[in-house]
RNA sequence: GGUGCGGUAGUUCAGUUUGGUUAGAAUAACGGCCUGUCACGCCGUGGGUCGCGGGUUCGAGUCCCGUCCGCACCGCCA
């Protein structure tokens, strides 16, 4: 038996008995006279102890102990004459008796400690010893509840846990596959699942009614702090069901793990339509947590002689509340960064709202006091706040006013981190046309069914028909998305149809899903949550990288064992394949 | 594909604006002292391909060009 208790689990009450612990090092305190060690495992830390009754060989084998060395320490538990009250088992110490080394360590490249001196590079690449941290560590523990949380209210709802393949077929709609090769059929490939969507449509068309998992997706595409190539949904599907029984389903497994895992109490959930998070908001992803919404001033601002307004398809204002003492520094710097190419606005446009009821703008020669207060009226502004304005065409002006929003919200600490405002964003656009392939495509993908009322519209208006699509946004962070489906193989043909499939392409690529639909499909719905920004929410974090294992780097590389990598020239034979690389590496 | 920031001791950083003696600090490591520490304290020692390559210069960590790597963002991500 290498252990009797872990190194979080001793109290005063086990005074005296004899125990044995084992774990990793954290420090050895060298008083002289006497020595402490703190001996570190999953669970915590508990204080070795060596002083004048300590034997001989113990006290030898001291000096040649080591940060990070994996000891068994058998000891007598007693009560600690300074306690340490930041620990659990501050109360006690081991009185030790002997020490066994069960494994050496090299001295870590960074401190093994809950602040630790390691860069993040540094860590990724000794992941191993990053998770001993318990910063680390808590992260993956706290993303280990949110799973079960997850499936005892699943399970409690009659889902199903069904697991879907990962090497399927590769389809050209959405993002890039991640491609396998087959050695058994030569020239053709495997694709990694961007989702399951079309196996849990049909697991519906099987009958399963209530499908879900928690499950690996791949995407190859470039990442960023909340995007890596392998990531994990909680993907589920319903029938029987309208989006209204999806959206209830799931805010009550929302509200549940709110509960569950953080002890907080989230109210019901807002609909918000697409068309008002844009407008308001200037995002199809709100962050409610605080005001500051977009107004339109368009029809009072033109025709005044300012040309920038006069030539502008859209102007818009929003109400920086409070900023009116802003400094001509503080403007422009906020004038910068909305000409960046990244905001990409043409300039700032702002009028102060003076405590003596003026006003002063950078357009005062074009419009008068009055004007400026019809203004101000529109932006609900007082005395002593600032109105901010950009104008351009309707997507990008609204966009920018959306991004300068969220950089004042963050500027003026409006994005509190621990309160959390949820929201449905529904009525997507079930199609948004794209300029490189000059055709429509799918907003969310090809099942999406659109609003009954609008299918008409689908031959006349197609970017103005509506889905039956929803996402879940929290606190400006897009969790969750889904839609009522398709079930109808006609409908769904037309919709192939309008996403520029040819009937033979459509056969071709997802003939499998049509044909299901011909043997009596359910209506059925369903959605997908981002499992690892969820995490990272629940934690309190901006990057998902902290809430996974073993994550990837900006360039999709794992760089502690420094994959991907070439294979050999054999592996290539047996699988048919022959590189011929634009810039050529050796291999 | 693009933009920005960064790469200097095991590690985290300063030094680069304005080129100039032997490149510093903290921390870690090592040695010594210390009987109640828990970020122990004190004294000492060692530790550098200034990412890499080229250029300008009497002289480059510092300026220029190229390149590699990391991070954030834009495009992209049904």
């Amino acid at each position: 038996m290498y252990r009797t208790h872990t190194c979080g689990e001793l109290r005063i009450a086990d005074l005296n008995t004899t125990v044995t612990l084992a774990g990793w090092i954290q420090r050895i305190r060298d008083l002289g006279g006497m020595s402490f060690i703190d001996l570190r495992d999953r669970y915590g830390i508990t204080q070795l102890v060596v002083d004048e009754n300590t034997g001989k060989t113990v006290v030898e084998q001291l000096g040649r102990l080591g940060r990070e060395f994996v000891i068994q320490a058998k000891g007598t538990v007693r009560e600690r004459s300074s306690k340490n009250k930041n620990i659990s088992t501050g109360d006690i110490e081991i009185a030790l008796t002997k020490i066994r080394v069960l494994s050496p360590s090299l001295v870590p490249p960074f401190t093994i400690q809950e602040d630790t001196d390691g860069g993040d590079d540094l860590r990724m690449k000794y992941r191993y010893l990053d998770l001993r941290r318990s910063p680390v560590r808590d992260n993956l523990i706290l993303r280990a509840k949110m799973a079960h949380s997850v499936r005892s209210y699943l399970n409690s709802l009659n889902f199903i846990e069904t697991e879907t393949p990962v090497l399927i077929k590769s389809t050209p709609e959405g993002a890039r596959d991640f491609v396998v090769p087959s050695r058994m059929n030569p020239g053709e490939f495997y694709a990694l699942p961007q989702s399951p969507q079309i196996f849990k449509q049909l697991l519906m068309v099987a009958g399963f009614d209530r499908y879900y998992q928690i499950v690996k997706c791949f995407r190859d595409e470039d990442l960023r702090a909340d995007r890596q190539p392998e990531f994990t949904q909680i993907d589920c599907e319903m029938s029987f069901v309208e989006q209204k029984d999806v959206l209830e389903t799931f805010e009550g497994l929302t509200k549940h793990m709110f509960k569950d895992v953080l002890n907080i109490e989230i109210s019901d959930f807002p609909w918000m339509p697409y068309s008002e998070a844009m407008e308001k908001y200037g995002s199809d992803k709100p962050d409610i947590r605080f005001e500051m919404l977009i107004n339109d001033i368009s029809e009072i601002a033109k025709g005044k002689g300012f040309s920038m307004f006069d030539s502008a398809e859209y102007i818009g204002a929003i109400n920086a509340t409070g900023c009116g003492e802003y400094t001509r520094k503080q403007l422009d710097d906020l004038t910068n960064w909305v000409k960046r190419p990244q905001i990409g606005a043409k300039g700032l446009v702002y009028i102060k709202c003076n405590e003596d009821g003026s006003f002063k703008s950078t357009i005062d020669k074009y419009f008068s006091q009055d004007d400026l207060a019809k203004f101000s009226v529109i932006a609900s502004a007082k005395p002593g706040d600032l109105i901010l304005i950009i104008s351009g065409d309707r997507e990008h002006t609204l966009k920018a006013l959306g991004e300068l929003r969220l950089e004042l919200g963050n500027q003026l600490g409006l994005r509190k981190k621990g309160i959390f405002k949820p929201l449905w964003v529904v009525d997507f656009p079930l199609l948004e046309w794209n300029d490189e392939t000059q055709r429509f495509s799918a907003m969310h993908h090809p099942f999406t069914s659109p609003k009954p009322e609008d299918i008409p519209l689908l031959d006349t208006n197609p970017g103005k028909v509506r889905a039956n699509a929803y996402d879940l946004v929290i606190n400006g962070v897009e969790i969750g998305g889904g839609s009522v489906r398709i079930f109808n193989s006609e409908l769904q043909a037309k919709m192939f149809d309008k996403l520029g499939f040819t009937p033979e392409q459509a056969q071709a690529q997802f003939g499998f899903l049509m044909n299901a639909f011909k043997y009596g499909a359910p209506p059925h719905a369903g959605i997908a949550f981002g499992f690892d920004r969820l995490v990272s929410m629940f934690a309190g974090l901006d990057s998902i990288r902290d809430v996974i294992a073993f994550p990837k780097n900006n360039s999709g590389r794992d760089v502690m064992n420094d994959s991907p990598a070439p294979i050999t020239l054999e592996q290539l034979e047996e699988l048919n394949l022959k590189l011929d690389l634009k810039d050529k590496k050796q291999i």
